[in-house]
DNA sequence: GATTATATCAAACACTTTGTTCATTATCAA
DNA sequence: TTGATAATGAACAAAGTGTTTGATATAATC
């Protein structure tokens, strides 16, 4: 890809995650971002077709990076647990996400959350399906699968506005409790 | 309150509704409510500041009437079920939201979904406080909460999306399986 | 019924935002 | 070096926002 489109994208995607820190997404300007990232304005339009696509291509790039690592954990053998089931597997996305804490909290603060739930929780989806004992068998799949993807969801959202400050390990675990997976 | 008030005011309202079932909520302009309304421009900004603040009083409208039954059901003696458990409760709960579904369906749908669950959720708090057994003691309660909180939200979300075609008592029955307060 | 109060209306207003176009300039890859 | 392409800035129409105005219609009150 060439030098120049990188480098746009890249200050628009800065400058897009500075603006979504201070305020929320629907009030967010396109001019706000120009004059942020230092960009023209049919510079922006011929990459993004609208705010929102900007927004599902910075939530792709992100959630990309966070559950490939977590696809990359699972098969290389460096880490200490003892096993590697899905307790370990919540755990390390949670610390992925304290890593991203920056972009996380800007995406997930005000009206952006919902669209970037959207996207979280197609990716939480897939994660869930390789854990089939984790799905009760006495309801509806669909309906447990959407109870498990969204009360993670509903637990991660409640971890950032509270910044983040109970352990990765504890939220696994409350998680796994509160579903019945543990104890 | 003046008649022509609650005239303007009812066709707001109903305007915003259909809106509301045909797009999302972003993309519904001002103008197009007072077209649907046939209302005039400065009338609308003498009732609503914004159209969030419409929203969000819609909601209340809504919620009021929803959970005000809810309330009188546990106070009154006319209703069959054996107790006032939770359960009652919840499956009481799912047949109103049945009963505005043309309402709940349109805020539900697109955007305003995000606003509606905030408004949705401070209620759902205030009723699962009456109900202290389901809130397990080796999790934090905050987390519990939010957990019982979040996921009937999301439980009730995926049951409209899916056109309420399950039977409002197979959801409450599945979802207190769910988060453990059943078998 | 007459009177006073006020809700509604249409129209115009300045303002912001959006998304497009186009000629010009700068940068890249070969 | 040269041909291709990306970025730029400026201008543009179109659409939306929220406010103000004076005239009109309707309600509440006497």
């Amino acid at each position: 890809m060439d030098r120049r489109q990188q480098k746009t994208r890249q200050a628009v995607f800065q400058a897009f995650n500075k603006l979504l820190e201070e305020k929320r997404f629907n009030s967010i300007t396109v001019q706000e971002i120009l004059d942020e990232a230092n960009v023209g304005r049919s510079t922006f339009y011929s990459h993004f077709e609208t705010k929102d696509a900007l927004l599902k291509e910075m939530c792709t790039d992100i959630f990309d990076h966070i559950f490939s690592y977590e696809l990359h954990s699972e098969t290389s053998h460096d880490f200490s647990s003892s096993d590697h089931g899905l307790q370990e597997k919540i755990t390390h996305l949670l610390y992925h996400l304290k890593d991203n804490r920056r972009n996380v909290l800007g995406i997930l603060s005000g009206e952006s959350g919902g669209l970037f739930m959207r996207y979280f929780k197609e990716y939480l989806a897939t994660m869930f399906d390789q854990y089939p004992e984790c799905i009760r068998k006495d309801v509806p799949k669909e309906f447990a699968v959407n109870h498990l993807v969204g009360s993670f969801g509903e637990a991660v959202t409640w971890w950032i506005d509270t910044k983040m400050k109970m352990p990765p390990e504890d939220v696994a675990d409350n998680y796994l409790k509160l579903i019945g997976y543990k104890e």
